[in-house]
DNA sequence: ATAAATTTGTGCGTATGTATC
DNA sequence: GGATACATACGCACAAATTTA
């Protein structure tokens, strides 16, 4: 029966008739409540009824003095409070601080992590990927994996921007997203460039490099590498540039590092792709009987500050870390907030000078 | 004022601590509107607010004639593919292995992590029960903060008994639940008693201590320490141990390493805390002109493996780390499929010889 | 089996407070 | 200051479901 229907019932249900129609859209204010009051002949309270099933499920959100409006994103679980996060790594290295700051700002709006990690595995990506979206998450904050590749599930990112599901990019993006995804991230040929240049300045010549093949930000360290070589008139030299994998960091830059010390053609300077490499081939040219920096140069990179209780100061970039974290966290939440829009911050690489460059 | 406080939030609070307490129970009914009307001395409008939140949240629910009962979140929360770990610290030392451990485990279930950190606080741990107990969680981990006091909310984790969500302790215990929770630590008595003895054995006389006074490993490698002292006939001087706080612990043992050395209270030998103290002390001791192991003997605890790349190797308790982590989420994936159960892993310490002792 | 009592659900009207414009 | 809009709170009436006498 038509009359037995609700009169509460009736106003919500045409309320979201109208926000799915797109009649009322994000962010725009619905009918303040006496006025409804007055279109449906009915009592204020019972307009406030209706609002409030319609609060509670995330379609609109009252603002005291202001109005009632229409959220930005059109889903059900809003408030789920979750925040999918997706690393590469959780134990090593830097990556443990940049959750650090993620959690920090996330928790102080109430918000939990759901963590994955993909070992820098593209097809882990996937599965954390989908995995995901089955459950009942507010947004994403994603460090790609193998990120110098073409990313080929774009389709997931597509199903992201459909729900309506804000997500931010952290360390690196996908070439092809890298305009419209919002995104932190460094500089990294800037600072490949800087750290680079700041040997040339110091008087090296012959500056080797040990470079990450399977990221982004080893790729763009190596081109600014290149380019301040370049530049200064150095000859570019790729026997004295050292690539490793993932798998490889381990044994592959110390082993390689001391076979080209070795064999003759020991550099001046060796720019690291990081820190906990830097630590590697400092172990390398120890073992070899000579010093750092009395003998050969040695950059990182990330600041990571590993050495620190031991005398030697790596010279190296500043990664702003926890920070880094920070920002992409910040950003995420303006995004829940005010809506997806573009959104990106680069951040500039800074030298720090330690004692590990002659 | 009083006065000031909202009716409807006072009640919404009483019904949540009594929910939470315990004194209200899953399935039981709570007293009905017009009775908190009544008590209250409010409205039944006012009343049916506070009660429509808590029904909103899905702590209770209403039966049409029948009245309103507490939520068993055991029927509504099932299968959800989560597990809550909640651990004090993020990115500092072990931490991030352990939590790589319970990944690598529960990943291959398709578990996801939801992660949370407390600090070391209990205020802090209090909140995040709370705020994940509204979640959707199968099962729980976690390492207790400050785990040397009484647990004063153990009605969190009866409510955890109640629903049937099983959860097991990691590194440490509260101690009155040390018989009836499922529990992965070290027994680190043993531990701390059997480095002391290393050293002992080694012909240390003079042997200084830094424990960590704020949760059971100090309180129990402390324990292990003074037992190994009082066996060899050693005399057992507090002023030889220096107790320090997680809030400390960058300055404090540092500084009182320098003072005991400066004031020719030099010892043979320090019995430090963890590997990250250790390093802190080792810097103490090097800035004094001392050298170890030649001048002053220092013992870790962890194999955190921090200094390996710089010659010095310390000598220290093995920790499982990454398998401390898969033990918890094995032992926790077995309870989820096999019920609950007594289960408890204590793992017994071995020593790690290095080259830190004389 | 029925009626009465209890309890939640829906709806109206009013008053006062407070934030925004 | 005044108008508008949401927030809290009270009182009342009746409907619908359930329990109890």
């Amino acid at each position: 029966m038509e009359g037995k229907e609700l009169k509460y019932i009736k106003i919500e249900a045409d309320l979201k008739e109208m926000i799915f129609s797109g009649k009322i859209r994000p962010g725009e204010k619905i009918p303040s409540e006496n006025t409804l009051a007055a279109e449906y002949q009915v009592s204020r309270q019972t307009v406030r009824k209706a609002l409030n099933e319609l609060i509670h499920e995330g379609y609109i959100y009252p603002e005291h003095g202001r109005g009632t409006f229409c959220s930005d994103m059109i889903r059900h679980k809003r408030n789920s409070k979750n925040i999918g996060v997706i690393m590469t790594y959780m134990s090593d290295y830097i990556f443990p601080h940049v959750l650090k700051g993620i959690n920090s700002v996330l928790e102080k709006d109430d918000y939990s992590i759901i963590l994955k990690t993909t070992n820098n595995s593209r097809t882990v990506e996937v599965r954390c990927l989908e995995e995901l979206l089955k459950k009942d998450i507010d947004g994403f904050i994603i460090e790609p994996s193998k990120s110098h590749i073409y990313c080929k599930h774009a389709s997931l990112y597509k199903k992201l921007d459909e729900y309506k599901i804000p997500y931010v990019f952290i360390q690196g993006c996908y070439s092809q997203m890298r305009d419209t995804c919002p995104h932190v991230l460094m500089d990294d040929e800037d600072g490949g460039y800087k750290i680079t240049r700041y040997l040339i300045d110091r008087g090296h010549k012959k500056i080797a490099g040990v470079f990450k093949s399977d990221d982004s930000q080893g790729q763009n360290r190596h081109k600014g590498y290149v380019r301040a070589l370049n530049e200064a008139g150095l000859n570019y030299d790729p026997d004295s540039v050292i690539w490793y994998y993932t798998e490889d960091r381990k044994i592959h830059p110390y082993t390689s590092v001391k076979k080209m010390i070795e064999t003759h053609k020991k550099p001046d300077a060796i720019v690291c792709y990081n820190d906990q490499i830097a630590l590697y081939v400092i172990k390398a040219i120890t073992d070899c009987g000579l010093k750092v920096p009395d003998d050969i140069s040695v950059t990182g990179y990330d600041d990571f500050r590993l050495a620190n209780s031991f005398g030697l100061q790596l010279t190296t970039i500043r990664h702003p870390q926890e920070k880094l974290g920070e920002l992409a966290a910040d950003m995420l939440i303006d995004m829940l907030k005010n809506g997806n829009g573009e959104r990106n911050i680069v951040i500039h690489p800074e030298i720090v000078e330690g004692n590990s460059v002659r």
